[in-house]
DNA sequence: TCGGTAGTTCGTAAATATTCGAAGAATGGA
DNA sequence: TCCATTCTTCGAATATTTACGAACTACCGA
């Protein structure tokens, strides 16, 4: 008998791969999951469902894992999840609270096209 | 006769979507561009082809130019391009340097499977 | 042991992206 | 004017993603 199942697996911080964790990120039912996990700390897949069929959320629970940004651990009949914020951090130091940073929108300054040099 | 064509749109940075931007940070060709300009400061599209054909190139610049990224301007023959650094930074502030700062590999710490809380 | 709950995996269909040759447009020089 | 250089656009083949129902596994409680 295990105790602690791990159907999950996460890779290491040293294993992160920039691209994989941008395009994790790049989708927006991914982005809203890591948003809400930034807020709550630990919350099971259920949670962030948004209403959608199971296997579509679970699917996108598992490109986050692979990218290394969320760790999923089976807590009784649930799977609870967490950023993986210190593993980011470590390996893409900033990148993550950068994200989570982000504005609605831009508040000053109308329009620019040519860059600011 | 106009003197300054501009046969290519450029999204106001009011107009950025972030998870745009990643998924075209997302792709190593196109990183790799953005490193390289981040770099010179300008280059020609050629100059970062890396051998590619043409079209293949030109398909990630346009990629590039939609997500607000990059900022292409003809000059003569050739066709110029920038970071547009000011306008990410006003609107994702720190992502960009996050992304360049990258490290290519992890340097203490040898692996870590549960997030540090 | 028999459900019921929470997620995963599988299979497949539809949507998107990537690649690259071929053809097109703009520019500068001979 | 003609041509070479640069890059874009078009079109089609290939590959990757996404979505989601159906079937499956694990765990818990009655």
């Amino acid at each position: 008998m295990i105790l602690l199942m791990r159907p999950h697996k996460h890779p290491p911080a040293s294993e992160f791969v920039l691209e994989r964790v941008l395009y994790a990120l790049s989708d927006s039912i991914r982005l809203d999951i890591v948003r809400h996990l930034a807020r709550v700390e630990a919350a099971a897949c259920g949670d962030l469902d948004g209403g959608r069929p199971k296997s579509t959320v679970s699917h996108h629970f598992k490109v986050l894992r692979e990218a290394g940004l969320v760790y999923t651990e089976n807590a009784g009949t649930t799977h609870m999840n967490t950023l993986r914020r210190a593993d980011i951090e470590r390996r893409f130091p900033g990148l993550l609270d950068a994200i989570l940073a982000q504005q609605p929108l831009a508040p000053a300054a109308p329009e620019v096209e040519k860059p600011a040099a």
